[in-house]
DNA sequence: CACAATACTTGCGGTTCCGAACTATGTCTG
DNA sequence: CAGACATAGTTCGGAACCGCAAGTATTGTG
């Protein structure tokens, strides 16, 4: 499981290809460490808690999305899990063969959908989540209390500028070119 | 694009639902955050950078990983990209596909294998980094240099702790109790 | 009532992803 | 040196995932 590399040696790696280019080295390892990080905690926490339930990341943080919500709108969970609204209408059907999610109309706006926890997965949040509260607790075993709230406020204060002015960034870098076309999707139905 | 729960509206919640069961709320949120902050940095560079090279993410992670270390064998790769070793033969598929990546035998034990880029992925690494970077820069927005230092630092730490003592963590939360199979899967040819 | 806007689903084409089974190669040991 | 074991990589099954286009249904509006 230790790595070939310690983030330091990768770090110097760096250092030594990109000697001589200008770079923001802070922001990098910054960055660069969430996403190590984010894998890192992923994979314990799918390899421990939710791998004796049979549940996937996304599939958790769905229903956690849920739980913590109550009944709440497809298009509002699929945000908060961060992914796309097709995806989540995979999963939701996923998780509603489960037997933990069901799935209701809106009663005023027929357009709507809306998403709820059954008592089946009621139960099983509430015994999965203490276990993986402690596996955060564990994960963050190196920070003092003081430091995680710091580390929390920090990468909280990213989110929220990222969700304030990432539109408008990248609006801006690429100017007047449209987007590329992706490689795969669907294609318009003649011409 | 922006959510309709910021953040701390969620954390609100989070202590709504929760008020009752002891729980562990700074490590939660630091955790939580990491993983908001993860997806919504990637979403941002898979959507400026990236996309205009028709890069995914993880094709770019392993053409940095290899840029960076020159040659490297298949595993370590995978290692330090944070994918299976799985997933890796078909990414490197795909980047050798499109001439980024060439992959090569050990001269001398015949079950290695190698991976460099070719040429064009060189050249496409010295170009797209530089903006790559600069984004990082643009996510990094607010913090204070010294803060994107600490933060770096703090989940240097975790990931540290992890690759030490993550596997222990688990072997010793399911006790005796193998790891149930994967809904998912190759199943056995035969019985 | 025509028409636009909204919300979700479906389907497509491609990628990614895991992990167990499988193959090939190397190494150890009696 | 043969058989056992170990290691590296590939293959494969099932699922997740995106972005987009198109389809369905509903709601709002002039």
């Amino acid at each position: 499981m230790s790595g070939h590399h310690t983030i330091a040696e990768t770090e110097k790696a760096v250092q030594a290809k990109l000697g001589a280019v200008p770079l923001h080295r802070e922001q990098m390892a910054a960055v660069s460490n969430i996403h190590r990080a984010a894998t890192a905690i992923r994979q314990h926490l799918e390899n421990s808690v939710l791998r004796t339930s049979d549940l996937t990341w996304t599939g958790f943080v769905v229903l956690w999305v849920v739980w913590i919500w109550g009944e709440m709108e497809t298009r509002y969970v699929a945000e908060e899990a961060g992914i796309s609204k097709g995806t989540l209408t995979g999963v939701a059907k996923t998780l509603q063969s489960r037997g933990l999610l069901e799935r209701l109309g809106h009663p005023t706006d027929g357009r709507l959908a809306v998403l709820r926890l059954t008592p089946e997965g009621e139960e099983l949040m509430a015994d999965l989540f203490p276990k993986f509260n402690e596996e955060e607790v564990f994960v963050s075993g190196p920070l003092e209390s003081s430091e995680a709230q710091s580390l929390a406020e920090m990468l909280r204060r990213m989110v929220t500028h990222l969700e304030a002015n990432g539109e408008q960034r990248r609006l801006d870098l690429r100017g007047d070119t449209p987007l590329p076309p992706r490689r795969s999707g669907r294609r318009a139905k003649h011409g």
